[in-house]
RNA sequence: GCCGGUGUGGCGGAAUGGCAGACGCGGCAGACUCAAAAUCUGUUUGUGGCAACACAGUAUGGGUUCAAGUCCCAUCACCGGCACCA
């Protein structure tokens, strides 16, 4: 008797059969109710698959199946988003194509994959650095530069030491690069740049219609940083220009005492010789410039300024003049590069004022005229505040007096309503070799020229070396023959664009192309976009919010504007998973020693188990430790489940002693795997499978049932069970159980019978008694008569088949 | 500093305001075995008690309620994100 369980055994097998069958292929009939579900595509390193990846792949591939049971037509998608630095760097060490490296990476990605047996429609793969796809990335591209949204600018950047390359603001984490943790500078380059910034609003305001995880929403908004305020024009005494600032809180105008000025502001090169201190304002600004951005914000709280002499502004509320400073703390990409100083009422005027000795005027006082003493601290509520010390605003509430003094600014034409964003253009170019070419030709004549669509893709040229350069050139630009082109316009000379896409570019849009990944015509058929879009839940890493969650929507709603996809947001779900840490609780890494790979779970223990403990380990969306214990407890599991086989009984219908439980089962398994809870759904099946055993049988009905909730969760082996019924077709074929609402009831319960909130005893009731019957039976119960013993009976409160709570004095 | 999240047995973690600790791990005891592993059975919040049982108990302090892990107020700790954004 061979017949014990051995993934081994099983699990190739079905997936070979699973791939002949193309079980789980999404069927181009459009008739049919879809679902599209989606995991973030991997970026294939060479270190392999980390046991961090199946705990999403495997969610979504049990919510993949079990609609595929109820009837869907089910697209679940895998592809690789392959260009980047560390197959570049690999390259680099080990003079191998980039090419080739990804070839193999991701060879190996999806033999690790298909061994865990995920029901992805391998027809679809996609692969980021595949001409024919990113021939599409590059037409998108195309479109946001005729429709003015991609420009090129001289700006100061975040260049890497290390990677030498230019980094998005995104990818700069605490001054360093999120990659490798290098230092980052400040460089000026000309750079591609996207206007993202002109979407920020709908970027906030259609997330009202999408079912995002609220953290999700959270961080983006905190990412866009919309903030309500004006600008308002500051004179400069005996000159004609003014002074433009932006401020949050116009009703604080009578408050201000000082200016400040970015030392970047032109207004300080215009009137150079006017500056008394000029030596001083240069030797600051120098100082300033050397700084990174890390040390001007993390490590330079402690302010710094000088006096810009010579000047003076004029509060064109009062008319009283007011000197004004330069400092880095006030940032020239944000707002106009100068500010109002109202250091009564902000926390960073008040510490610059107390640092150099600056007048503070209060116009803000506590509610109900509490007293609050500025010289302490800044009062800076907005909720509590009324005016003071301020003409016409005085004694209105902060919110009021904004709108009033903005009012007012506006009639006098002296200011005006503004929104600012924190979120900047996205900076899109990268000095490297190992991304998508930008399809732009610089013209001397003509400028920036865009290829003509029908030269797409343009594809990467062979270069000798893929070393990135010191001088801040990608390896491109070396490749003469490639660089020297003619223009698409008058046919003269003309040099291609160098730079690459950054990463970012083809995953912006890669759910797309699944829909219809091998079309020649479009980037995908308008049927298939229409049918598939939106993605139905799309499920990924905490890590992306800001970036590539952003970055897609923004590609998407421009595609939406040109009319080439029919949604304004392609997620309509967005959940996101915790990590999956080492055994000590740590990030898992090779130098931490710590690092499980899966692998070697498949080997020893199956890709069932893996997968059923990966969903087992705790809730979907925290954190959790890796336990080999818990593996193993997962496979024992899996073990008593297959063993049910020696105590199967005949039977087509359910026994009545486990109808109810089996009901209720099939309706806790179904919601939870909806809502993300496998670990309880995994808990019912594990309590109901020890009902079984403590019954002693269970009939084929009863099993057929049980297998087919434990089929998205425990594929192969469910397959090997169905199979050993003596089925001829498959699991993956059924229906998925339903249950019977009426029958997940017990018709008699037990209940609790309290006394002052203790519990006195139990009972068993029906659900049909009414409380007077209870109550009847709960008063005949000695425990309780002895407890009620010389006590007055206040309260009685009966909760139909939870509990009976008396309340005796 | 701001925003978000989390605090429950030895551990991972369950609990639409209604019997806290489901399910799993680990431990303990037993069965099987020459023995071990595996497997099976029982037991497992703490304190006291032979026991029935009693008392305490969901980070801390208050509050609402017949009833609070759950709701409200305050505090503490940890994790994540943002951070001189005017």
């Amino acid at each position: 008797m061979d017949n014990y369980y051995s993934p081994k055994k099983i699990e190739k097998k079905w997936q070979d059969i699973w791939d002949e069958n193309k079980a789980f292929a999404a069927d181009n009939d459009y008739r049919k109710p879809k679902y599209y579900a989606l995991v973030e595509f991997p970026y294939p390193s060479g270190q392999g698959l980390h046991v961090g990846h199946p705990r999403p792949y495997t969610a979504l591939d049990i919510v993949a199946r079990k609609r595929r049971m109820q009837g869907y037509n089910v697209l679940y998608p895998m592809g690789w988003d392959a260009f980047g630095l560390p197959t570049e760097n690999y390259a680099i060490q080990n003079k191998i194509h980039p090419k080739i490296v990804t070839k193999n990476n991701v060879a190996h990605f999806k033999n690790q994959l298909k061994s865990l047996g995920y029901s992805f429609d391998w027809d679809r793969e996609i692969n980021t650095t595949d001409p024919e796809y990113y021939k599409w990335t590059q037409w998108i591209f195309l479109k946001l530069f005729k429709a003015g949204l991609a420009y090129k600018k001289e700006m100061p950047i975040n260049w890497c030491t290390s990677c030498k390359v230019g980094l998005a603001n995104e990818e700069v984490v605490n001054g360093v690069c999120e990659r490798c943790g290098s230092p980052v500078v400040r460089k000026v380059k000309s750079e591609w740049m996207l206007k993202i910034t002109e979407y920020a609003d709908r970027l906030i305001q259609d997330l009202d219609g999408v079912d995002y995880i609220e953290k999700v929403k959270v961080s983006q908004k905190n990412w866009i940083g919309r903030s309500e305020g004006g600008e308002v024009d500051f004179s400069i005494k005996d000159k004609e220009d003014k002074l433009r600032i932006y401020t949050t809180r116009p009703d604080t105008l009578f408050g201000v005492t000082y200016m400040v000025v970015s030392p970047e502001h032109p207004v300080i090169d215009k009137y150079k010789d006017e500056i008394k201190n000029w030596d001083e304002i240069v030797a600051y600004r120098e100082m300033a410039s050397r700084k990174s951005d890390f040390e001007r914000t993390e490590l330079a709280k402690d302010k710094t300024g000088v006096l810009l002499n010579g000047l003076t502004a004029i509060n064109p509320l009062n008319g009283k003049e007011i000197p004004i400073w330069i400092s880095d703390y006030v940032l020239m990409s944000y707002g106009t590069g100068a500010i109002m100083a109202v250091p009564a009422h902000d926390q960073r005027d008040w510490e610059f004022a107390k640092k150099f000795n600056l007048p503070m005027l209060q116009v803000v006082s506590g509610k109900d005229g509490a007293e609050v003493d500025v010289t302490e601290a800044p009062f800076t509520d907005v909720e509590t505040g009324v005016l003071i010390n301020s003409d016409f605003l005085n004694g209105l509430e902060v919110k009021d007096a904004k709108v009033k003094s903005l009012e007012f600014l506006e009639e006098k034409g002296i200011g005006t309503k503004k929104v600012n964003y924190k979120l900047r253009d996205w900076v899109f170019s990268r000095q490297r070799y190992w991304g998508e070419p930008i399809p732009i030709v610089h013209c001397d004549k003509c400028g920036f020229v865009p290829i003509d669509e029908s030269e797409l893709p343009l594809e990467l040229p062979e270069v000798d070396s893929y070393m990135p350069t010191d001088n801040g050139e990608s390896p491109l630009a070396a490749m003469t023959d490639w660089v020297n082109t003619t223009c698409p316009c008058c046919g003269g000379p003309a040099k291609r664009e160098t730079d690459t896409m950054p990463q970012w570019a083809g995953s912006s849009w890669y759910f797309l192309r699944y829909t219809d990944p091998t079309n020649k015509e479009a980037l995908a058929s308008k049927e298939a976009l229409n049918y598939w879009l939106p993605v139905d839940w799309y499920n990924g890493g905490m890590e992306h919010t800001t970036l590539h969650l952003l970055y897609s929507r923004f590609w998407h709603k421009f595609l939406y504007d040109q009319g080439v996809v029919p949604t304004k947001e392609p997620y309509q779900k967005r959940t996101s998973h915790g990590m999956i840490l080492g055994e000590n609780g740590e990030k898992m890494s090779k130098s931490r020693g710590n690092v499980v790979n899966p692998d070697d779970i498949v080997n020893e223990y199956g890709a069932d188990t893996l997968r059923t403990y990966e969903m087992f380990i705790g809730a979907f969306d925290l954190s959790a430790s890796w336990s080999e214990d818990g593996v193993k407890g997962c496979r024992r599991f899996l073990d008593r489940v297959w063993k049910l086989q020696d105590i199967l009984v005949d039977g087509d219908a359910y026994s009545a002693d486990m109808e109810t439980k089996m009901h209720q089962t099939i309706k806790k398994v179904s919601n939870d795997f909806e809502n993300l809870k496998f670990n309880t759904a995994i808990a019912a099946m594990m309590a109901i499978l020890n009902d079984f055993y403590k019954k002693g049988e269970i009939n084929k009905a009863e099993f057929s049932t049980l297998i087919t909730l434990l089929n998205p969760v425990a594929p192969h082996m469910t397959e090997e069970l169905w199979q050993n019924m003596g089925h001829t077709d498959y699991l993956y074929q059924q229906t998925w159980p339903v249950y019977e609402e009426a029958k997940t009831v017990e018709s008699t319960v037990e209940i609790a019978v309290q006394m002052n909130g203790k519990v006195k005893a139990k009972l068993n009731v029906s659900l049909e008694d009414t409380q007077e019957q209870v109550r009847a039976r709960v008063m005949e119960t000695a425990s309780v008569a002895a407890a009620l013993e010389g006590k007055n009976i206040v309260k009685e409160i009966y909760v139909k088949g939870k509990i009976y709570n008396i309340v005796a004095k």
